[in-house]
DNA sequence: CGCTGTATTGACCTCCTTCAAATGCGGTGG
DNA sequence: CCACCGCATTTGAAGGAGGTCAATACAGCG
């Protein structure tokens, strides 16, 4: 269990860690840095997230893994996660169950960054975490906590920061939603679903890993 | 088993099918389409692929699967697949693995789309297939069948196909690839992979699954 | 109160899209 | 063997979404 800052590295591509680590607090995020010094990011990580579970798997970090705000993180041996996911089927099925909502995630994130406008891109991307934040009690009904820069916005979605900057403005103008001293406030969501053509079928979100489980594994 | 033909679903977003699909020969796709018509394609599928394991797990699928090409496929049942995880670890470690493995080819996507050139973005896709291809035998060390449209490949990287065509011409040109006659011909390997930036560590490919283990899954 | 990092704005540029037409080509029926 | 059809590829011209560069404003903080 450790305290991190804002914007650091949690795991390298190409490490080999003998543990994984859990989100307790903060947000984190996945990325890839290309030869030139482009980023991009690759999936948001929220409380209750385990980093790097790949690494039991695969053997390798195939990116890297960073804050985007201080987060709390608990570390898990490998060996733990072997003799839980070996022991407890349950738990093998729980994670695995995971790791394809994971994989759907990226699925839906791949069409928003192939297929839609940037406007559509950032409401669909606040909705999704509106979403996901709710059902791990970390946002209102229509609001939540978001330090994540419009550098980062833009290395999520393939955009420049500037562009991000101007398109923010125009949802804010189009009354779809408030973002002021880090937090972000949804006017209607109804109304942002249907603008960012929303579906949270992608989320599978009737059985998912409940936080509790994920936490009793760091003990 | 069965024979499919070129362009025709073989399962569809919301379906709940009891049995799962194994690509024997072909290649098929997953993909999304938009309200307004936009398809997003987010996977390619080869043969010793599963095509939709995730309903085994999630219940229900949340995109839809189509073959590009002519295909031979496999059908297993559920009950099977659920048997096959419980009593034999090893097995649903494997596809556990291969799962991983998925997910980090969506995520060099995601790089891919968002952070890439056209250009770049082709290059990386070809040789991508190409290392793929090679590990279940279908591709020589330079070549491969490959019978897709540009607008599938527009679809695939979120280009328009009058765009992708321009952009083959380029390679081309450059005497990167010659694509001809539904076949695709790497010039110069390293210097493709040099240019588009190509690190095929995400396909981690020293335990991919055997492609052998998957087709005595369907007997 | 100055420093540092983020947000904002403006001007210009370009990669990629859209629309529309033309070309090529494998199959099919006569 | 040829004419014709449907589909994919190719080409051209014009437009737009988003990028780059650079300056400015602003906010938190030591």
């Amino acid at each position: 269990m450790r305290h991190v800052g804002a914007r650091e590295d949690l795991i390298r591509e190409g490490d080999r860690p003998d543990d994984v680590q859990l989100i307790l607090e903060g947000f984190a995020c996945r990325y890839k840095v290309l030869p030139d010094g482009q980023r991009q990011i690759m999936a948001y990580l929220i409380p209750g997230d385990i980093c790097d579970l790949h690494v039991a798997i695969l053997g390798q970090m195939d990116h890297s893994i960073a804050t985007l705000t201080p987060c709390k993180i608990a570390h898990i041996s490998q060996a733990a996660v072997l003799e839980l996911t070996t022991k407890h089927p349950s738990i093998h099925h729980a994670l695995w169950w995971n790791t394809l909502v994971d994989e759907g995630i990226l699925r839906e994130w791949l069409v928003t960054m192939g297929r839609r406008p940037a406007d559509k891109q950032l409401a669909h991307l606040f909705c999704e975490l509106l979403v996901r934040l709710q059902t791990v009690g970390l946002a209102s009904q229509n609001s939540f906590d978001f330090g994540v820069t419009q550098e980062e916005l833009g290395d999520t979605l393939g955009l420049s920061s500037v562009h991000v900057n101007r398109v923010l403005q125009q949802l804010r103008d189009g009354d779809l939603i408030v973002l002021k001293d880090k937090r972000l406030t949804v006017v209607d969501v109804e109304r942002l679903k249907l603008f960012a053509d929303f579906d949270p079928l992608y989320l599978h979100l009737t059985r998912r890993l409940p936080p509790a489980l994920a936490q009793g594994m760091a003990s």
